[in-house]
DNA sequence: TCTGGGGTCCTAGGACCC
DNA sequence: TCTGGGGTCCTAGGACCC
């Protein structure tokens, strides 16, 4: 922990909401909702018009559509979340070259990594990124916490959320602290809250009666040792700039549960195509395969098999992961399944066998599904599309072979809805993004 | 028409080696 | 015909985060 407050953790307020609201004039000041819109999907992210309504991130859709029946269901647009995310990392490096983004949404950043930090000034700082912020994304909004760790710059940056800022002054992070919840604390969930009720520990404070190895017997050496001096706010763990990946995986939950074995080797192997191509994509390839299926109960399982060296190769990853499938029991269905890889080299091996297939393999990279039950709907709610005549818009819902469009974008005001044949030759995708024209 | 998708880290047991 | 300990790799599962 340092003497000085000079670690920022930036969070975008509803981030996927909030870009959804940018983008489509209509929907501002009204509940949004991204996530999965099938049967089975869960909600993303939540505006803050829908949260009034109870409405959660990692609810089922379902029961949000329940809580807010007028909301706008969205099913996500990741290249404009990516391409907004961008901007904000980008403005955050002008503060100093020391960032660590955890996810689109978020970052710390050491300030005191930049030369001319003065603590005195980080309010100034502070407001100058967030009216940066706003006016490179177009007007989104953040909240900021700055303190004198990690641990407490994350906890600060929710206490005036949304559209909030909070500094934590360096010598009272542990009172800060020391009221709030356990579960305040990144990295106590549901599972070890419930171990810490047991023992009647439910505040910071009462997290710091027990000794350590009192608390490494109740959760284990790690979490034990960890949560023993993050109750105490002491946090030395430095701001890192990038860190490499350690895995590359897909996944897919079916609309009904799946029991025939070739549906689900197909489905495997363009997992396998989609995995490969990222793989390539970023120069990257890896030794262990995992097989992930969630069978109908909700019961999991992965298999896993290494080879001796790594590989990025379409046809040997799917047919490892169809060789792992092979000795499972599916004939009560499986509700999902995914491939990935782990045991990553950022070098590729000389494959002197494959070079002919794989040029084949590289053209038919994530091309849709040919099964009509997996195929991606070709118009979901939130997409961007343009029509030759009416221009930019989206897609308001779909069904019955009809499209209904609204054609509005970020730069103009709410605009006007029409329907069409979902096989409209006028009608294609736009660009899901925030270029004009 | 219960419960997403993409990740990270930790634990624990067994194999194998020294 | 043993007894033990340490280290690494692999596999499986679980908790957690956004």
């Amino acid at each position: 922990m340092r003497s000085t407050a000079s670690i920022l953790h930036l969070d975008l307020d509803a981030f996927f909401a909030s870009v959804e609201q940018r983008d489509k004039p209509s929907l501002r000041g009204r509940p949004v909702i991204v996530g999965g819109i099938g049967p089975r999907g869960v909600v993303a992210t939540a505006s803050y018009e829908a949260r009034v309504h109870g409405v959660r991130s990692a609810m089922r859709t379902a029961e949000a559509r329940a809580r807010c029946p007028h909301a706008a269901f969205l099913g996500g647009r990741f290249d404009a979340y990516r391409e907004a995310s961008r901007l904000v990392m980008e403005r955050l490096r002008q503060e100093s070259e020391l960032i660590e983004p955890l996810s689109l949404d978020e970052a710390f950043v050491d300030l005191g990594a930049g030369a001319d930090f003065d603590p005195a000034r980080v309010e100034d700082v502070v407001a100058a990124i967030r009216a940066d912020i706003a006016d490179v994304t177009g007007g989104l909004t953040a909240s900021v916490g700055v303190a004198s760790s990690k641990l407490m710059a994350k906890i600060a940056s929710e206490i005036n959320k949304p559209d909030g800022i909070y500094v934590v002054r360096p010598g009272t992070e542990a009172d800060v602290l020391g009221p709030m919840q356990a579960t305040a604390i990144p990295g106590v969930g549901p599972a070890t809250a419930e171990r810490l009720r047991r023992v009647g520990i439910a505040t910071v404070d009462d997290l710091r009666r027990p000794s350590e190895d009192e608390l490494v017997r109740l959760l284990g050496q790690a979490s034990g040792r960890s949560l023993f001096r993050l109750a105490r706010a002491d946090d030395d763990r430095p701001v890192v700039a990038s860190r490499e990946a350690k895995s590359i995986s897909v996944e897919d939950t079916f609309e009904q549960d799946i029991s025939d074995r070739l549906r689900l080797e197909t489905i495997i192997e363009r997992m396998a195509r989609s995995v490969s191509a990222r793989l390539r994509r970023n120069g990257l390839s890896g030794r262990t395969v995992t097989l992930k299926m969630r069978h109908h109960d909700f019961e999991t399982h992965t298999r896993s098999s290494t080879l001796p060296h790594p590989t990025d190769n379409a046809r040997i990853l799917a047919t490892m992961a169809r060789n792992l499938l092979a000795g499972e029991d599916i004939s009560n269905g499986l509700r999902l399944i995914g491939v990935g890889v782990s045991g990553l080299a950022d070098w590729v091996q000389d494959d002197l066998f494959a070079d002919v297939e794989d040029e084949a393999e590289t053209v038919e990279d994530e091309q849709p599904a040919e099964d009509p039950a997996t195929r991606p709907t070709r118009w979901y709610p939130g997409m961007d599309v343009h029509h030759t005549a009416h221009g930019n818009g989206w897609v308001w819902g779909s069904g019955l072979g009809r499209v209904t469009v609204r054609f509005e974008t970020r730069w103009t005001p709410p605009g006007p809805v029409h329907t069409f044949r979902a096989d409209d030759p006028d009608l294609g995708a736009g660009h899901s993004g925030t270029l004009q024209a």
